[in-house]
DNA sequence: TCCTAAAGTTCTATTTTAGAACTGTCAATA
DNA sequence: TATTGACAGTTCTAAAATAGAACTTTAGGA
């Protein structure tokens, strides 16, 4: 499957995959959320290449999630900023964040903490049910075709077919 | 950047890009999150390549989000199925899900609903801050040096003090 | 004139991935 | 008994993506 194949798949989670579903691409947006805007900036502080940073970063421009824009004129110099399409980014970053927080951290504990500027507290995120408040966890969670599903795979139907039986 | 260095970076968001940061991986995630649990389902439900599923399900496997488990003795056969670790990834797959639903998806609308078995309504997943409960956005957030924290790159260092001038 | 900075582009060598065919084990069928 | 089919992979070659380094362009300053 190429990469243009994804965008165009009925579903929500492989269109985004297309967006930022690699690890530059990630890595790219951990830097904009610290404020990182400039192409030099990007490259010593992650340490790709450049000939990939420019295509990634042309990759976001092109889906929206950043803006280009001038800085300075003479010559020519521009900046990425995250649009509001990029910025609704965050809960992706941060689950990301919190899961590594969990799983992944060594002895040393984690490289980073994050304050809430609301309550002032140093605050990992949760992710709760838009309709009743409460925490979700994958079991409390049941699937129904939407208005754009499309026939899935008979492996896909039966597995749906086996959790409604219980 | 070879991949296994991604494990060793001082940050949480690189060391899980290093275990879901590819297509494939949150592909195979999603579908286990619906339920597929074989081989055969994956490869037709997914249309990856048999060589790149074996790769990716014994990677999942080796950093522990999926448990190998035998369910039938002669022959042989096995069944890939999420640990704790791998549900814990539930926030990531349903952020990444949500942001498709939002800004990714086409005139037919969302592919897929989700009902919360605990109010029995069609719901959104929402991002909060666990000590107020108040809803998160990247700009209510401000970031710490945390134990885990080595020196960071120039830039991000000043990216970080401009931000805390604000 | 030479040096530096910023933002890329171009080049070759190496790795990954795609796509298809092949292997091995066992059960059920003809 | 021979054949077919399911399952869970492995092996092969060709095509695509990535790494790493050098090069380009525009302009300001020593």
């Amino acid at each position: 499957m190429k990469w243009d194949a994804l965008e165009e798949e009925p579903c929500s989670l492989a269109r985004t995959v297309a967006v930022i579903g690699d690890r530059w691409s990630l890595l790219i947006l951990r830097e904009c959320f610290l404020r990182i805007r400039r192409f030099d900036e990007f490259q010593s502080s992650l340490g790709v290449t450049r000939h990939l940073l420019a295509d990634r970063l042309k990759k976001l421009v092109r889906f929206g999630v950043l803006r280009k824009t001038p800085y300075q004129d003479a010559p020519k110099r521009y900046e990425y900023i995250l649009t509001q399409k990029g910025l609704d980014l965050y809960p992706i970053i941060m689950s990301i964040v919190h899961w590594g927080n969990i799983h992944m951290v060594d002895a040393r504990g984690r490289p980073l903490l994050h304050e809430h500027k609301n309550c002032h507290k140093m605050f990992d995120p949760v992710m709760v049910c838009s309709e009743c408040g409460e925490p979700l966890t994958a079991k409390e969670v049941h699937v129904h075709p939407g208005p754009g599903a499309r026939k899935s795979s008979p492996a896909r139907a039966k597995a749906v077919e086996n959790e409604a039986k219980r």
